[in-house]
DNA sequence: TGTTAATTCGCACATAATGCAGATCAGCAT
DNA sequence: ATGCTGATCTGCATTATGTGCGAATTAACA
Protein backbone atom coordinates (compact mmCIF):
# COMPACT_ATOMS: atom_id res chain seq x y z
CA UNK A 1 0.00 0.00 0.00
CA UNK A 2 1.77 2.97 -1.13
CA UNK A 3 0.21 6.80 -0.65
CA UNK A 4 -1.04 7.98 -3.62
CA UNK A 5 0.25 11.47 -2.95
CA UNK A 6 1.53 13.85 -5.61
CA UNK A 7 4.92 15.43 -4.53
CA UNK A 8 5.49 19.23 -4.81
CA UNK A 9 7.71 19.19 -8.25
CA UNK A 10 4.56 17.02 -9.42
CA UNK A 11 1.78 19.11 -8.58
CA UNK A 12 4.08 22.45 -10.24
CA UNK A 13 4.08 20.48 -13.67
CA UNK A 14 0.48 19.49 -13.03
CA UNK A 15 -0.54 22.87 -12.53
CA UNK A 16 1.46 24.28 -15.79
CA UNK A 17 0.42 21.45 -18.32
CA UNK A 18 -3.21 23.01 -17.42
CA UNK A 19 -2.39 26.80 -17.74
CA UNK A 20 -1.94 27.36 -14.14
CA UNK A 21 0.81 29.65 -13.21
CA UNK A 22 2.93 27.81 -10.55
CA UNK A 23 3.82 30.81 -7.94
CA UNK A 24 5.71 30.90 -4.83
CA UNK A 25 2.15 30.96 -2.25
CA UNK A 26 1.11 27.72 -4.41
CA UNK A 27 4.96 25.99 -3.89
CA UNK A 28 4.59 26.66 -0.39
CA UNK A 29 1.46 25.17 0.02
CA UNK A 30 2.02 22.15 -1.86
CA UNK A 31 5.32 21.45 0.73
CA UNK A 32 2.99 22.24 3.52
CA UNK A 33 0.69 19.51 2.30
CA UNK A 34 2.95 17.09 1.11
CA UNK A 35 2.87 14.17 3.55
CA UNK A 36 0.25 16.42 5.60
CA UNK A 37 -1.35 13.35 7.32
CA UNK A 38 -3.27 16.31 9.79
CA UNK A 39 -5.99 16.54 7.24
CA UNK A 40 -5.98 20.44 8.02
CA UNK A 41 -8.16 23.02 7.74
CA UNK A 42 -7.97 26.42 5.78
CA UNK A 43 -7.15 28.11 8.74
CA UNK A 44 -4.66 25.63 9.80
CA UNK A 45 -2.31 25.81 6.65
CA UNK A 46 -3.03 29.84 6.33
CA UNK A 47 -1.49 30.00 9.96
CA UNK A 48 1.30 27.63 9.10
CA UNK A 49 1.96 29.04 5.84
CA UNK A 50 2.06 33.02 7.62
CA UNK A 51 4.91 32.04 9.63
CA UNK A 52 7.17 31.12 6.23
CA UNK A 53 5.93 33.83 4.13
CA UNK A 54 4.60 36.65 6.10
CA UNK A 55 1.59 38.41 4.39
CA UNK A 56 0.09 35.73 2.14
CA UNK A 57 -3.70 36.10 2.23
CA UNK A 58 -6.42 33.29 3.39
CA UNK A 59 -8.00 34.14 -0.12
CA UNK A 60 -5.01 32.43 -2.07
CA UNK A 61 -5.08 29.44 0.40
CA UNK A 62 -8.75 29.44 -0.42
CA UNK A 63 -7.98 29.71 -3.84
CA UNK A 64 -4.90 27.30 -3.90
CA UNK A 65 -7.00 24.41 -2.35
CA UNK A 66 -9.61 24.63 -4.55
CA UNK A 67 -7.63 24.75 -7.25
CA UNK A 68 -6.03 21.25 -6.19
CA UNK A 69 -9.59 19.82 -5.73
CA UNK A 70 -10.36 20.79 -9.05
CA UNK A 71 -7.09 18.89 -10.22
CA UNK A 72 -8.26 15.57 -7.97
CA UNK A 73 -5.33 16.34 -5.79
CA UNK A 74 -7.25 17.12 -3.27
CA UNK A 75 -9.94 15.34 -0.55
CA UNK A 76 -12.60 17.47 0.59
CA UNK A 77 -13.89 16.56 3.88
CA UNK A 78 -16.96 18.07 5.56
CA UNK A 79 -16.55 16.84 8.92
CA UNK A 80 -19.87 16.63 11.14
CA UNK A 81 -18.61 18.90 13.55
CA UNK A 82 -15.85 22.09 12.23
CA UNK A 83 -14.75 23.27 9.22
CA UNK A 84 -14.22 21.79 5.65
CA UNK A 85 -10.81 19.19 6.12
CA UNK A 86 -8.24 19.04 2.90
CA UNK A 87 -7.07 15.41 2.60
CA UNK A 88 -3.42 15.44 0.12
CA UNK A 89 -3.52 11.38 0.14
CA UNK A 90 -6.14 10.73 -2.92
CA UNK A 91 -5.51 6.87 -2.61
CA UNK A 92 -8.93 5.02 -2.22
CA UNK A 93 -9.31 5.44 1.71
CA UNK A 94 -11.97 6.29 4.07
CA UNK A 95 -11.57 8.25 7.51
CA UNK A 96 -12.08 7.02 11.39
CA UNK A 97 -13.53 10.26 13.39
CA UNK A 98 -12.91 10.16 17.31
CA UNK A 99 -16.04 11.82 18.95
CA UNK A 100 -14.41 12.86 21.93
CA UNK A 101 -11.15 14.97 20.32
CA UNK A 102 -12.99 15.49 16.74
CA UNK A 103 -9.81 14.06 15.02
CA UNK A 104 -9.77 12.60 11.12
CA UNK A 105 -7.76 9.46 10.59
CA UNK A 106 -7.32 7.48 7.37
CA UNK A 107 -8.48 3.92 7.14
CA UNK A 108 -8.12 1.71 4.80
CA UNK A 109 -10.86 -0.73 3.97
CA UNK A 110 -11.27 -3.75 2.02
CA UNK A 111 -14.09 -4.83 -0.19
CA UNK A 112 -15.61 -2.13 -0.42
CA UNK A 113 -17.15 -2.87 -3.32
CA UNK A 114 -18.86 -6.13 -1.77
CA UNK A 115 -21.28 -4.02 0.22
CA UNK A 116 -25.11 -4.66 -0.82
CA UNK A 117 -27.15 -2.00 -1.04
CA UNK A 118 -30.13 -1.84 -1.24
CA UNK A 119 -31.59 1.55 -1.80
CA UNK A 120 -33.04 4.09 -5.02
CA UNK A 121 -33.98 2.04 -7.77
CA UNK A 122 -31.99 3.03 -10.70
CA UNK A 123 -29.06 4.90 -8.85
CA UNK A 124 -25.50 4.04 -9.85
CA UNK A 125 -22.90 4.06 -7.16
CA UNK A 126 -19.87 5.39 -8.59
CA UNK A 127 -17.74 5.43 -5.00
CA UNK A 128 -18.61 5.05 -1.34
CA UNK A 129 -17.33 6.75 1.53
CA UNK A 130 -17.19 5.63 4.89
CA UNK A 131 -16.89 7.86 7.51
CA UNK A 132 -16.00 5.81 11.31
CA UNK A 133 -17.25 7.24 14.34
CA UNK A 134 -15.59 6.30 17.58
CA UNK A 135 -13.07 6.54 19.88
CA UNK A 136 -9.26 6.68 19.48
CA UNK A 137 -6.37 5.29 20.95
CA UNK A 138 -5.34 8.21 23.24
CA UNK A 139 -9.09 9.05 24.09
CA UNK A 140 -10.02 5.95 25.71
CA UNK A 141 -10.29 6.11 29.68
CA UNK A 142 -9.06 3.45 32.41
CA UNK B 1 -37.49 -3.93 7.62
CA UNK B 2 -39.64 -0.99 9.34
CA UNK B 3 -38.89 2.12 9.80
CA UNK B 4 -37.73 3.41 13.38
CA UNK B 5 -39.59 7.04 13.31
CA UNK B 6 -41.40 8.03 16.35
CA UNK B 7 -44.73 9.03 15.50
CA UNK B 8 -45.54 13.29 17.04
CA UNK B 9 -47.20 11.35 19.84
CA UNK B 10 -44.10 9.63 21.13
CA UNK B 11 -41.93 12.52 20.42
CA UNK B 12 -44.22 14.83 22.57
CA UNK B 13 -44.32 12.12 25.73
CA UNK B 14 -40.49 11.68 25.11
CA UNK B 15 -39.72 15.49 25.54
CA UNK B 16 -42.36 15.92 28.23
CA UNK B 17 -40.50 12.54 30.16
CA UNK B 18 -37.38 14.68 29.98
CA UNK B 19 -38.92 18.09 31.00
CA UNK B 20 -39.23 19.87 28.05
CA UNK B 21 -42.13 21.76 26.90
CA UNK B 22 -44.39 20.68 24.11
CA UNK B 23 -45.86 23.75 22.36
CA UNK B 24 -47.69 24.49 19.54
CA UNK B 25 -44.33 25.09 17.06
CA UNK B 26 -43.10 21.93 18.37
CA UNK B 27 -46.01 19.69 17.53
CA UNK B 28 -45.88 21.50 13.89
CA UNK B 29 -42.42 20.35 13.39
CA UNK B 30 -43.05 17.06 15.15
CA UNK B 31 -46.02 16.67 12.82
CA UNK B 32 -43.44 18.15 9.15
CA UNK B 33 -40.83 15.42 9.91
CA UNK B 34 -43.04 12.15 10.89
CA UNK B 35 -42.09 10.13 7.71
CA UNK B 36 -40.65 13.08 5.81
CA UNK B 37 -38.22 11.59 3.44
CA UNK B 38 -36.76 14.57 2.04
CA UNK B 39 -33.99 15.12 4.36
CA UNK B 40 -34.71 18.48 4.92
CA UNK B 41 -32.80 21.43 5.62
CA UNK B 42 -33.63 23.88 8.24
CA UNK B 43 -34.94 26.46 6.16
CA UNK B 44 -36.83 24.12 4.20
CA UNK B 45 -38.84 22.75 7.30
CA UNK B 46 -38.76 26.95 8.56
CA UNK B 47 -40.54 27.27 4.76
CA UNK B 48 -43.04 24.93 5.35
CA UNK B 49 -44.07 25.60 8.86
CA UNK B 50 -44.47 29.33 8.15
CA UNK B 51 -47.37 28.82 5.75
CA UNK B 52 -49.12 26.90 8.18
CA UNK B 53 -48.14 29.20 11.64
CA UNK B 54 -46.98 32.73 10.00
CA UNK B 55 -44.46 33.92 12.34
CA UNK B 56 -42.71 31.06 13.11
CA UNK B 57 -39.21 31.95 13.66
CA UNK B 58 -36.48 29.85 11.94
CA UNK B 59 -34.19 30.10 15.43
CA UNK B 60 -37.03 28.03 16.92
CA UNK B 61 -36.85 25.68 14.25
CA UNK B 62 -33.33 25.39 14.62
CA UNK B 63 -33.89 24.58 18.63
CA UNK B 64 -36.43 22.41 18.18
CA UNK B 65 -33.89 20.23 15.51
CA UNK B 66 -31.23 20.76 17.86
CA UNK B 67 -33.51 19.54 20.17
CA UNK B 68 -34.23 16.28 18.69
CA UNK B 69 -31.12 15.28 17.66
CA UNK B 70 -29.71 15.45 21.10
CA UNK B 71 -32.61 13.20 21.73
CA UNK B 72 -31.42 10.97 19.11
CA UNK B 73 -34.68 11.38 17.17
CA UNK B 74 -33.00 13.04 14.23
CA UNK B 75 -29.77 11.90 12.33
CA UNK B 76 -27.55 15.00 11.00
CA UNK B 77 -26.73 15.07 8.12
CA UNK B 78 -23.61 17.40 6.58
CA UNK B 79 -23.90 16.80 2.71
CA UNK B 80 -20.37 17.99 1.05
CA UNK B 81 -22.51 20.96 -0.50
CA UNK B 82 -25.32 23.18 0.79
CA UNK B 83 -26.85 23.28 4.03
CA UNK B 84 -27.04 20.87 7.31
CA UNK B 85 -29.78 18.45 6.34
CA UNK B 86 -32.24 16.16 9.74
CA UNK B 87 -33.30 12.56 8.97
CA UNK B 88 -36.24 11.43 11.09
CA UNK B 89 -35.46 8.08 9.95
CA UNK B 90 -33.08 6.96 12.70
CA UNK B 91 -32.67 3.51 11.57
CA UNK B 92 -29.24 1.97 11.07
CA UNK B 93 -29.55 3.16 7.43
CA UNK B 94 -26.87 5.30 5.09
CA UNK B 95 -27.68 7.53 2.25
CA UNK B 96 -26.53 8.28 -1.95
CA UNK B 97 -26.26 11.28 -2.80
CA UNK B 98 -26.51 12.28 -7.09
CA UNK B 99 -23.40 13.94 -7.78
CA UNK B 100 -25.83 15.80 -10.49
CA UNK B 101 -28.92 17.24 -8.65
CA UNK B 102 -27.27 16.96 -5.06
CA UNK B 103 -30.52 14.58 -3.59
CA UNK B 104 -29.96 12.32 -0.84
CA UNK B 105 -31.88 9.25 -0.48
CA UNK B 106 -31.71 6.18 2.07
CA UNK B 107 -29.77 3.17 1.31
CA UNK B 108 -29.91 -0.04 3.84
CA UNK B 109 -26.63 -2.02 3.73
CA UNK B 110 -26.18 -5.72 4.80
CA UNK B 111 -23.43 -6.29 7.11
CA UNK B 112 -21.60 -3.51 7.34
CA UNK B 113 -20.16 -4.97 10.65
CA UNK B 114 -17.81 -7.32 8.24
CA UNK B 115 -16.11 -4.80 7.12
CA UNK B 116 -12.40 -4.79 7.81
CA UNK B 117 -10.71 -1.73 8.88
CA UNK B 118 -6.97 -1.25 8.26
CA UNK B 119 -6.55 2.37 10.44
CA UNK B 120 -5.58 3.59 13.86
CA UNK B 121 -3.92 1.42 16.54
CA UNK B 122 -6.85 1.25 19.16
CA UNK B 123 -9.39 3.19 17.39
CA UNK B 124 -12.47 2.04 18.79
CA UNK B 125 -15.19 1.75 15.90
CA UNK B 126 -18.74 2.51 16.93
CA UNK B 127 -20.40 3.39 14.08
CA UNK B 128 -19.97 3.17 10.72
CA UNK B 129 -21.53 5.74 8.26
CA UNK B 130 -21.81 5.48 4.55
CA UNK B 131 -22.26 7.90 1.76
CA UNK B 132 -22.61 6.54 -1.69
CA UNK B 133 -21.58 8.85 -4.62
CA UNK B 134 -23.18 9.00 -7.64
CA UNK B 135 -26.18 9.51 -10.09
CA UNK B 136 -29.39 8.82 -9.28
CA UNK B 137 -32.41 7.27 -11.83
CA UNK B 138 -33.90 10.83 -12.62
CA UNK B 139 -30.81 12.35 -13.74
CA UNK B 140 -29.34 9.39 -15.61
CA UNK B 141 -28.87 10.45 -19.82
CA UNK B 142 -29.32 8.49 -22.56
C1' DT C 1 12.60 42.43 -22.49
C1' DG C 2 7.72 42.95 -23.47
C1' DT C 3 3.10 41.08 -23.51
C1' DT C 4 -0.77 39.03 -21.53
C1' DA C 5 -3.55 36.40 -18.93
C1' DA C 6 -3.44 34.32 -14.42
C1' DT C 7 -2.81 35.34 -9.70
C1' DT C 8 -2.64 37.80 -5.35
C1' DC C 9 -4.52 40.52 -1.90
C1' DG C 10 -7.82 42.92 0.81
C1' DC C 11 -12.15 44.17 1.39
C1' DA C 12 -16.98 43.61 0.97
C1' DC C 13 -20.41 40.31 0.80
C1' DA C 14 -23.00 35.86 1.41
C1' DT C 15 -24.67 32.09 4.03
C1' DA C 16 -25.49 29.16 7.91
C1' DA C 17 -26.11 28.90 12.45
C1' DT C 18 -25.77 30.50 17.37
C1' DG C 19 -25.91 33.97 21.58
C1' DC C 20 -28.70 36.85 24.00
C1' DA C 21 -32.66 39.03 26.49
C1' DG C 22 -37.27 40.52 27.21
C1' DA C 23 -41.88 38.87 26.53
C1' DT C 24 -44.60 34.82 26.64
C1' DC C 25 -46.31 30.33 27.75
C1' DA C 26 -46.56 25.10 29.20
C1' DG C 27 -46.87 22.31 32.97
C1' DC C 28 -47.61 21.59 37.60
C1' DA C 29 -49.31 22.61 42.35
C1' DT C 30 -52.70 24.44 44.75
C1' DA D 1 -59.69 27.74 37.76
C1' DT D 2 -55.56 30.39 39.20
C1' DG D 3 -50.88 31.32 40.08
C1' DC D 4 -46.03 30.17 39.86
C1' DT D 5 -41.74 29.10 37.66
C1' DG D 6 -38.68 27.78 34.57
C1' DA D 7 -38.69 26.64 29.67
C1' DT D 8 -39.58 28.61 25.26
C1' DC D 9 -40.25 31.97 21.52
C1' DT D 10 -39.00 35.70 18.85
C1' DG D 11 -36.03 39.20 16.80
C1' DC D 12 -31.84 40.97 16.48
C1' DA D 13 -26.98 40.96 16.84
C1' DT D 14 -23.09 38.21 16.26
C1' DT D 15 -19.99 34.48 14.88
C1' DA D 16 -17.95 31.43 11.58
C1' DT D 17 -16.73 29.95 7.20
C1' DG D 18 -16.14 30.82 2.73
C1' DT D 19 -16.76 33.48 -1.92
C1' DG D 20 -17.09 37.75 -5.27
C1' DC D 21 -14.76 41.39 -7.03
C1' DG D 22 -11.28 44.55 -8.87
C1' DA D 23 -6.84 46.99 -8.89
C1' DA D 24 -2.08 45.86 -8.65
C1' DT D 25 1.19 42.39 -9.50
C1' DT D 26 3.57 38.58 -11.66
C1' DA D 27 4.51 33.98 -14.10
C1' DA D 28 5.13 32.10 -18.49
C1' DC D 29 6.21 32.50 -22.98
C1' DA D 30 7.50 34.79 -27.44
Amino acid sequence: MVLDVRTPVELTSDFRSRGLKVTPQRQLLFRLLYGNMTHPTAEALFAQASELMPGISLRTVYQTLNDLAALGELQVLHPSSGSTRFDPNVDDHHHARCRTCGELHDVYVDRVQDLAMRGPVGFVAERANIVFDGVCADCQVG
